[in-house]
RNA sequence: GGCCCUAUCGUCUAACGGUUAGGACGGAAGCUUUUCAAGCUUUAAAUCAGAGUUCGAUUCUCUGUAGGGUCACCA
């Protein structure tokens, strides 16, 4: 008993010049690919930022279309024109950018977009959404409906009260079966009207669906005369929206957050409703946080900042590492791949879905990224790290690139203390912003800026400071083995009183004053301003004579 | 509240129905030709609760509990 409107009434409701279902057959062709492969896809809406759940997606879709010579696109989901900023669709290209997330198609950072389904912006789009609402309609499977905002918001508040169920459906929908009169008298006054999906579903039904990740469900249909078309934008909702276009484009498999599982009834529907094969689904657990120590929430765009994926790009993550980290939260064996394959690169790395669905809502965990982080600069040669910290510092540091600039060999030379050769390189950056507090007292400048040194930090030998800082003066050759160096040192501490090794003194500490580490100490913290930094010979060979005699005259 | 999903150390997780419940991060202790870092050694730390099925349950079933998601609009 669908109710048909008449030709003449859909002909008011539509431009009369859309193109044909099979005139857009035509245009955008079935995808030739090999057998397996997935197309898949983010659909994000361009608000302003992006979301670190939605560089995870991503990341996800890219490596699983990619593993099977499949296509991964960007479609700019901006149908809601009061939330969206077309303008910051670049902030989406440009984090997947800096992700290092290739995209096949859709719009590039060069600001042109490329592949053969566009436009990949739906806003874009209007025409196509609109021949297949159109038909809906012909098809008596939509109608218009001219509730208003506060019409439908009333209705569910009541729903609500009586304990029923909200929502426009079954015998709330009210302009369901109306008549073409009514609908016309409706149209003729100019009406604002939306226009919604006559919904065959019932409640008490269930429907079997497969989840990539969830497994086997148990779905209540869908019964509700969704929102899918507005025509005073000529914009459809979400829901039609992504049935078209995943339709048109090709997509295989949808990964995507599972807050969408349960609107996963509707899409079925639309997608019998038109007459297509829907695409398989896969739903993402949510990255989450916790704030008290107890209660677990998603990330939220608004409330938490670590939720912005430039964030971790201005904090000075290698990309690589939110990367790996990313990997880790999505197969948690790709920590073991990784320890298996140190050198590899991790897009050697297979996902499986097996994996992808025991992720089940993670923290987000600053102290394993860090990890993570430091174990991926540790393997990069100083010369990396120094045009990679340097190009991060001109933009969120300028005090540090400057004087990086100054002399990139002195600095190279500084990073490459105890890293290439080293059969252990340093593990003390996880972050380029680490450069500034790790080897920032290599420059005079910064140095100078530090804290002044308290005896506090002298410790054990804070009383013969002087005195070890003149024996060092006598002796210093800065042509030294590093053994030469180092017996040296145990002299000036023998003299003093200073037991040669950790072991002489535990053995006898009432014999001595201290041991030869507490010697060196005054030497770390008289040239760096630190009691930890690295090997002490290495740091007065880059420093040279000059600036270590100078450090060190300090004190007397 | 209805519906859906989930439940192992603090965190991320591993374990054909049979393991001393494993690993990683973090914590603690120790080792070292200078301090750190790293590395190595050691260590504390978990199967949400209760029933049932079973010779045997982290694993299967049920109930409860807790957490997450969703239910106007938007995506």
């Amino acid at each position: 008993m669908n109710q048909i409107l008449p030709e003449s009434l859909i002909a008011k409701l539509f431009p009369n010049d859309l193109p044909s279902a099979e005139e857009w057959k035509e245009k955008y062709p079935q995808r030739k690919l090999p057998e397996g492969a997935m197309v898949t896809r983010l659909g994000p809406s361009p608000t302003g930022l992006m979301h670190l759940g939605g560089v995870y997606a991503s990341l996800i879709s890219e490596r699983f279309a990619h593993q099977t010579n499949g296509v991964f696109f960007l479609r700019i989901e901006d149908t809601d024109e009061a939330r969206s900023q077309p303008e910051t669709t670049e902030v989406i290209v440009k984090s997947l950018d800096f992700f290092n997330i290739p995209v096949d198609e859709g719009m590039t950072v060069s600001g042109e977009e490329k592949g053969n389904y566009g436009p990949y912006t739906q806003s874009a789009r209007a025409k196509l959404y609109q021949t297949f609402a159109k038909q809906l309609i012909e098809q008596g499977k939509a109608y218009p409906c001219f509730c208003t905002p506060e019409e439908t918001n009333t209705l569910g508040e009541q729903q609500m009260k009586e304990g029923i169920r909200p929502g426009y459906y079954g015998k709330w929908a009210k302009w369901r079966d109306a008549s073409p009169e009514e609908v016309e008298a409706e149209l003729s006054k100019g009406t604002p009207y939306v226009i919604r999906l006559r919904s065959n579903g019932d409640f008490e039904h269930k429907i079997k669906v497969h989840d990539l990740l969830k497994g086997d469900l148990e779905l209540s249909e869908n019964d509700i005369d969704k929102k899918i078309f507005v025509p005073a934008t000529g914009l459809p909702r979400y829901h039609l929206a992504h049935v078209i276009d995943d339709h048109f484009m090709g997509t295989t498999h949808v990964l995507r957050g599972d807050e969408w599982l349960s609107s996963v009834p509707l899409h079925l529907e639309l997608f019998e409703a038109l007459g297509w094969k829907p695409p398989e689904y896969g739903h993402l657990a949510p990255i989450q946080k916790t704030e008290d120590g107890s209660k677990k929430r998603k990330l939220s765009k608004r409330k938490d900042p670590e939720a912005n994926a430039m964030l971790y790009q201005e904090e000075g993550f290698p990309s690589e590492s939110v990367v790996e980290y990313l990997l880790n939260l999505a197969n948690s064996d790709f920590e073991d791949w990784r320890k298996a394959n140190p050198e590899k690169d991790n897009r050697e790395f297979s996902l499986t879905f097996e994996r992808l669905a025991r992720s089940n809502g993670p923290l987000l965990d600053f102290v394993k990224l860090n990890d993570v982080s430091k174990e991926i600069v540790s393997k990069m040669s100083a010369a990396e790290i120094y045009d990679r910290g340097l190009s991060w510092a001109k933009q969120y540091h300028p005090k540090l690139a400057e004087e990086m600039e100054k002399d990139p060999d002195y600095t190279k030379n500084a990073l490459n203390i105890e890293r290439e050769g080293a059969p252990r390189p340093r593990k003390d950056i996880g972050t380029w912003s680490d450069l500034y507090a790790e080897t920032g007292y290599f420059f005079d400048p910064i140095f100078q800026n530090q804290e002044p040194v308290s005896d506090e930090l002298f410790g054990a030998a804070k009383d013969d400071a002087g005195a070890i800082v003149n024996a060092f003066f006598e002796t210093f050759n800065e042509n030294d083995t590093k053994d030469e160096w180092f017996e040296k040192i145990k002299e000036i501490g023998r003299k003093l009183g200073y037991a040669d090794g950790a072991k002489a003194y535990k053995l006898e500490p009432e014999k001595y004053k201290g041991q030869v580490g507490d010697v060196a100490k005054i030497f770390r913290v008289l040239l760096t301003g630190k009691t930890n930094t690295p090997d002490l010979y290495s740091i007065m060979k880059v420093m040279g004579k000059e600036r270590v005699m100078e450090r060190l005259k300090r004190v007397l």
